[in-house]
DNA sequence: CCCGCATATGCGGAGTTGCACATATGGGCA
DNA sequence: TGCCCATATGTGCAACTCCGCATATGCGGG
C-alpha cells in the first residue's frame, strides 16, 4: 500500500493523532505521561505507540522502566510539514488544551521527568 | 468525533487520496473520467466520492447525464495546504502518474469535456 | 531472589470498512 | 414512450480496527 495512504491511517484515529501533536510539542514523552496526557487506558496508549512506531513515525527509547517515545528523526520534510500544520490548525481544540492541562499538572516535571519521580 | 480526524479518514484510502489529488490538479472532473483515470469499478468510485461529499471536502454538480466533482470551496486553509503539500509528495507516486496518464489517453478533451464526447 | 511498577501483548468481541455484484434512478434522445 | 448511458445505492461478505481485560515481560529496589 501506498506510504502516504499508511501515513494518514496513522492520523485517523484521535488517539494517534493527539499523540504525535503532543510529541510535536514535547519532543518527547514517556508512556505514563500520554496515558496521563490523554486520559486513557494504559494498554491503549501503548498499543496505539506501538502503531506509530511500525508505521516509522515515532522511535522509542528505554531509560529505566520508562519508555520514551519521540517523532522519528528522519521523516521526510512533508511529513513534518503536515504535521505542523495540523499542530497549528487543532492547536485550540478541546482534546489538546485539555491534554496539556493535565500534563503539566502531573507533577513539577524537571528535565528527565519520570525518572525523578 | 473530531473534525481532524474525520478529515483524515477521507484521506487514509488510496481511492479516495487519488481522487482529491486529481481534482486539486484538474479543478474538476466528472465520475467517468475518475473511473478511467483510477481503472476502477463505477459503484466503487462513486461511492468514495459519496463519503468525500459527506465529509464536506468535494461538491458536486450534475450537468446533464454527467456529474462533476470538484474540492469544495470554503474549505479550511490548513486543509487546502495539506492537501497541497500531499500532491507536491505523491506527484511522483506511480499510482498518480499512471490515472494522470490514462486521464490525459480518454480523448481530447476541450473546455465542456464529457458533455463533448 | 522476590516484589512492585511501567510497559507490552494475547485474546475475543463489537463495530466498521472496502469491495463486488446486482439493481435503481435520472437524464437525453429517437 | 422506450431505450441507453452515467451515476447512485442496496446487499452481503470478508477483512480489518478498536477496545477492554487479563497476562506477560523488563527493570529497579529491598
Amino acid at each position: 500500500m501506498g506510504k502516504t495512504v499508511t501515513f494518514f491511517k496513522s492520523l485517523c484515529d484521535q488517539t494517534r493523532l493527539s499523540c504525535l501533536l503532543l510529541l510535536s510539542e514535547e519532543q518527547e514523552l514517556c508512556v505514563c505521561e500520554l496515558v496521563e496526557a490523554l486520559d486513557a487506558q494504559q494498554s491503549l496508549v501503548s498499543r496505539h505507540l506501538a502503531q506509530l512506531r511500525a508505521a516509522g513515525l515515532v522511535e522509542d527509547e528505554r531509560r529505566g522502566q520508562w519508555v520514551h517515545y519521540r517523532l522519528s528523526p528522519d521523516l521526510p520534510k512533508w511529513v513534518l510539514e503536515v504535521l505542523e500544520i495540523v499542530g497549528r490548525a487543532e492547536a485550540e481544540s478541546e482534546d489538546i488544551i485539555a491534554a496539556r492541562r493535565r500534563l503539566s499538572a502531573m507533577l513539577p516535571r524537571p528535565p528527565g521527568r519520570c525518572e525523578e519521580r
